[in-house]
DNA sequence: CGGGTTTGACCCGCGC
DNA sequence: GCGCGGGTCAAACCCG
């Protein structure tokens, strides 16, 4: 299953795409002056009727130089037949200059409108927000309350189900999909989790309802678990796309046969899946009793040394640290992705123009065309990430360790009140016991915590990065993010 | 002996 | 309705 579908998200051409978008807003806009710089020729050369000295006129130019030279020779030679070839290139000049006005008013209206309906999107969602953020700030004063002290309790505290941000903040990550910068910062604000978090303490009985919800229909097949659809349930189908929940992939180099991410699994099925040599193993937490996250773990078939772990569901009980980082990674794609589930796939194709525009979004990919909605972190690219990184280092001013290499814990990108706080301690200050669980995976891939990194900042809040400092107080335990679905980290 | 793995059977959704 | 493929179950088995 997951197969095609990963083989179509890390396709090396999309990071080509990505590459496009990432590095060369500026080759972009080159571009576009290029294009203007044309449309001008055609205005030049019609209105002035003169010889443009740029180069960039050289097209235009030449066609008229001919035209002068022809008409040189026509006095000697055929006169009149020099006259209408003139005449004729001229017409032609007049008629594509006139369809190059026409195109461009075209284009002005569709970039007016564009604008124009954004803006109603923006001021739309916004009024759909305010109730909710007034919710917020009553019910983020009562989860202070109850938080309890540590960056992992606190993280745990946030049992966010991926399908419970999608139900509750459709609205606000979907604006983020807007390239709005200032927006998507919103989208990550206190009030929304805070709500996702009272939903959990306050009304335990709703959350747990939409977490059983979510839980029953992507892994509906399962008789423990399946719930009867009540007509509130059809509904809720009813009313909106199919909801399915989220599913975050992992693709990392590892010659281990399974990647330990902190938790424990217990193996329930082993499937040969299609178009694969390679058989799909299914897992199943076992910290907790009913907890609903399972994991797929299977080999990529072009390459077995990449390992692919698709994670699905969020888990009812608290994490050990080590499995803080990967899970609220994937919470937090699984969020950003489920958050527009409910867009058009025009919305999703967009959004993944969006994350393209990202550095290190080479990472990142998204699928809704998949049997369920997924979000692949491609661990396997981070050495081309960290090119990339390079690459914008002019734009974005990163921060190098000790190393010289690129330190994206501190970075600017990497910012803590976007990212799992807990993080920083996980990857800056790994305990010696931790850094020896370590797979496999990272020693084939020491970039492994940088590319981590990358791929979150890719997903919740890069864009804010050029803004810089607009939201300087750290969180201590980033509250808005998810609770992980899942957890990873490598043995 | 308890917990995890293996593996064939079964269920379910989907496309034809 | 049928076949196919994905996902799950559960009995048998393995292992510390």
């Amino acid at each position: 299953m997951d197969n095609p579908h990963h083989r179509q998200l890390t396709h090396p051409p999309i990071i080509k795409e990505m590459d496009f978008f990432s590095s060369n807003s500026s080759a972009t806009h080159h571009n576009k002056n290029n294009i203007n710089n044309q449309n001008k020729n055609h205005h030049q050369t019609i209105t002035a009727n003169g010889s443009p000295t740029r180069t960039t006129h050289h097209t235009v130019n030449t066609g008229l130089n001919l035209t002068c030279a022809t008409s040189g020779l026509a006095k000697t030679q055929t006169g009149q037949n020099s006259q209408a070839e003139l005449s004729a290139l001229e017409s032609q000049l007049r008629r594509l200059q006139e369809e190059n006005r026409k195109l461009r008013t075209v284009l002005d209206q569709i970039t007016k409108s564009y604008t124009q309906l954004q803006a109603q999107l923006f001021i739309a969602l916004q009024k759909q927000k305010l109730p909710q953020n007034t919710e917020g700030k009553g019910m983020g004063s009562g989860q202070k309350n109850v938080e309890p002290a540590g960056a992992c309790s606190k993280l745990e505290m946030g049992v966010n189900d991926a399908s419970v941000c999608d139900e509750k903040t459709d609205q606000d990550v979907s604006v983020s999909r807007s390239n709005n910068a200032e927006v998507m910062s919103k989208t990550h604000d206190e009030p929304q989790l805070t709500k996702l978090n009272l939903g959990k303490q306050a009304c335990p009985e709703a959350s747990e309802d939409v977490l059983d919800r979510s839980s029953s229909q992507s892994w509906g097949s399962s008789k423990l678990e399946q719930q009867p659809k009540t007509s509130e349930h059809v509904a809720a189908a009813d009313d909106r796309i199919p909801l399915r929940k989220a599913r975050v992939s992992v693709r990392a180099r590892s010659e281990a046969p399974l990647i330990s991410d902190g938790c424990q699994w217990r193996k329930y099925g082993q499937k040969m899946a299609k178009g694969n040599p390679c058989p799909r193993a299914y897992y199943r937490c076992t910290m907790a009793a009913g907890c609903p996250v399972r994991k797929q773990v299977q080999r990529c078939a072009e390459d077995k040394t990449v390992l692919i772990t698709t994670y699905e569901g969020n888990h009812n009980h608290p994490l050990p640290p080590a499995a803080t980082a990967m899970a609220n990674t994937t919470s937090a794609a699984a969020a950003m992705l489920m958050s527009g589930s409910t867009q058009s796939k025009e919305a999703q194709t967009n959004c993944a123009g969006y994350y393209s525009s990202i550095p290190y979004a080479s990472m990142a990919t998204l699928s809704a065309s998949a049997p369920f909605p997924t979000i692949t972190l491609d661990l396997t690219q981070s050495s081309k990430a960290m090119q990339l990184h390079n690459r914008h280092a002019a734009a974005f001013p990163l921060p190098l360790d000790a190393s010289g290499g690129p330190h994206l814990v501190g970075h600017p990108l990497f910012f803590p009140h976007k990212l799992p706080h807990a993080l920083l301690p996980l990857l800056q200050r790994q305990p010696p016991s931790m850094v020896e669980t370590v797979s496999a995976a990272i020693a084939s891939d020491p970039n492994f915590t940088a590319a981590l990194a990358a791929a979150i900042s890719s997903i919740i809040g890069v864009p804010r990065a050029s803004d810089g400092n607009s939201n300087p107080d750290p969180i201590p335990c980033s509250p808005q993010l998810p609770q992980s679905c899942t957890t990873f980290s490598t043995n």
